[in-house]
DNA sequence: ATGGCATCGTGCGTACACGAACAATATGGG
DNA sequence: CCCATATTGTTCGTGTACGCACGATGCCAT
């Protein structure tokens, strides 16, 4: 077990004005939404039951459970992923024979995905975890604490 | 301009049960973080001043501004990175002559980094418009909000 | 009908992010 | 003093994340 803080070698020059607030990087929104983000992934590997789905996998594979068959960009828009960042993900989950693709018949353009019955059965088994998930994230605050971040996360994206 | 809004293909699956609250990925905190990390990144890279900088080389940067001189993983305990990350930052701000590194007289194992005056010249530069960012990634919430959800993500790390 | 403009998916380049394995070095307890 | 253990930094592999450019296709207004 080692102490999770820095050892002092050096103090940090003070170059603090008696007037202007400090800008200290700790405490910018980035700075603690990188962090943040940083922990929940960490969470969500060893609490949704398997170690090898992202985030980002599982929360395609939701989508897709709910909407049975969307084309790819359609997903990444649903699921706020960029469609080069999709691209990706999606042949990542196809390659695991997780998801399905056939081309749209209305759109030569598109792709249309679905889950496998693999596909179906394992995001079944995940979405039970799913709470515990975020449960666990939130764990250092109280319920309205809880809800209140969500809120406030909400309204800035 | 095009809508933002999916445009409806088809409908969800319902699988609401009435007594059982929905599962929704929209409102949970993993899915929230990583959606508002990526709009602070978006907002950091045409806000700071300087396209080809990062986030994590400008808070690397802040903290060796702040510091003098660091070892390579003391500094990523500090910015929150892991040292496998931290070499590519690393590497990257030492190739742009952002930062020199030095064998740690007192122990061979440690390389010790430093600022270059160019890389001084720059993060003071950046730091100009480093409240800017913070501003404009928190503009949807008024002040209180602000201070309360930066309180709130701090709690959480 | 056709020409201009948008959309869809792909490929490339760059950058975080981190686990795992590794070699060199440091340290503390017996 | 010496050995087990820890720390430091590197490398490799995998996976997000996104800008840009490209070709194919769709759509719409003239």
């Amino acid at each position: 077990m080692r102490s999770n803080v820095a050892r002092k070698q050096q103090e940090p020059k003070s170059a603090a004005s008696p007037t202007a607030r400090a800008y200290r990087i700790e405490e910018q929104i980035g700075y603690l939404l990188r962090r943040a983000h940083q922990r929940a992934s960490a969470i969500f590997q060893v609490t949704v039951g398997d170690p090898n789905i992202t985030p980002t996998q599982y929360s395609s594979m939701v989508k897709l459970n709910e909407y049975t068959e969307l084309s790819q960009n359609l997903l990444g828009r649903l699921v706020g992923m960029d469609k080069a960042t999709m691209q990706g993900v999606v042949r990542r989950l196809k390659e695991r024979r997780l998801v399905d693709s056939r081309p749209d018949p209305g759109d030569a353009r598109r792709t249309l995905l679905s889950l496998t019955t693999e596909g179906q059965r394992l995001v079944n088994k995940l979405l039970i975890n799913g709470p515990a998930v975020s449960r666990e994230t939130l764990k250092p605050l109280n319920v309205q604490e809880q809800r209140h971040l969500i809120e406030l996360l909400s309204k800035i994206i």
